[in-house]
DNA sequence: GAAGCGTGGAG
DNA sequence: TCTCCAAGCTT
């Protein structure tokens, strides 16, 4: 790749976030190394829109990295229930554990240090070094990858791409230029249109070599997967049980699936509700029992669980379909 | 290296 | 309604 192009490409883009860059964005203002850290694991394959309220939220209960030290895995997963990939809030939790063990608490510099932490690879720790400390490390993104294969007008793969977002990232103004490819492709140069006339790129751009839609090679089915679950409701409590298998939603709370057989006797009302729901690699059905019982009985099981009050449901890392039911099954009862 | 891991928005 | 896919990492 010729060197001009590199330096134009950079050059273009810190002066477009000089002027059009998403700078209201929530993680963008008052830049800690702590909320981009936070933020960055968020955006993981999940788009800003979807992030915002949860990245809020979670500052607002954890302001700084000394307030969420003191946190339990609980704890975070209930700031993550809704945004999915759990394992995330899991690393975030581990990554805050190995800071209190090995950097005495506060967040590494380091770029090798950051790259240590759980949940952090190499992007993330790009990001963390070039936005929050103003390092020049490279990312690689999907934005960053579907802006430089047009630009460059080639479908390179995996380390193609990486030595080129290396080369592409300059020494100087590396905040403008990671945060500024970025809300190129997430803005102009997306993966389902191209406004090319407001793209700062267009006098140098390689684009019209690449197609917009890649051809999809063949389309995998998911495996359906059943699920049976209880909600008992007592006095306007819920009954859920933590999770422990690692197929999905490990560490979150769902309804009885088989441990409440005794409880049979004390039904005051029962109704049924179907929910299909898909994950990443699973179709789930799930039938859902409602029951409101009228007495309480022992559990029989060495799963975790516990009654929860209508008003604590947000404090509970509870999957998204089953917070559906839950918040429906709460409207009806008022 | 490929599969596993959630959810919701866009077209 | 259906399909794609998004500020990827881990095993």
């Amino acid at each position: 790749m010729s060197k001009n192009k590199n330096t134009y490409l950079a050059k273009q883009i810190v002066a477009w976030y000089q002027i059009n860059g998403r700078k209201d964005l929530p993680w963008r203002k008052n830049i800690s190394v702590y909320k981009v850290w936070i933020s960055e694991i968020m955006l993981q394959q999940t788009q800003v829109a979807t992030v915002i309220p949860y990245f809020k939220r979670f500052i607002k209960e954890y302001p700084s990295l000394r307030s969420l030290i003191k946190a339990s895995e609980d704890d975070i997963l209930a700031l993550w229930s809704g945004l999915g990939f759990y394992r995330r809030a899991k690393n975030i939790f581990l990554a805050k554990e190995k800071i209190k063990q090995d950097f005495k608490g506060r967040f590494p510099k380091n770029f090798d240090d950051i790259l240590s932490l759980p949940g952090i690879g190499q992007s993330t720790a790009g990001a963390i070094s070039s936005i929050a400390l103003n390092n020049p490390h490279p990312i690689l993104d999907a934005n960053v990858k579907r802006v430089l294969k047009r630009f460059y007008g080639k479908d390179f793969n995996e380390k193609e791409l990486w030595d080129l977002s290396k080369m592409a990232t300059p020494q100087k103004n590396v905040f403008e230029y990671t945060q500024g490819i970025m809300d190129i492709g997430a803005i102009i140069c997306t993966s389902k249109k191209k406004d090319c006339d407001l793209c700062p790129l267009k006098s140098n751009c390689s684009s019209k070599n690449i197609p917009l839609a890649k051809k999809i090679a063949y389309k995998k089915i998911n495996p359906t997967h059943h699920l049976t679950y209880k909600l008992l409701i007592y006095k306007k409590k819920y009954l859920l049980f933590k999770k422990t298998d690692k197929t999905f939603w490990d560490g979150l709370w769902v309804p009885a699936e088989g441990q409440v057989k005794n409880y049979i006797k004390n039904i005051k009302t029962q109704h049924s509700t179907k929910v299909t729901h898909k994950l990443s690699h699973l179709n789930l059905k799930i039938n859902i029992d409602i029951i409101h019982v009228n007495k309480l009985e022992s559990i029989r099981t060495n799963s975790e669980h516990k009654w929860v009050a209508f008003n604590e449901i947000e404090k509970v890392a509870i999957p998204a379909p089953i917070k559906k039911v839950i918040n429906n099954e709460q409207n009806y009862s008022v």
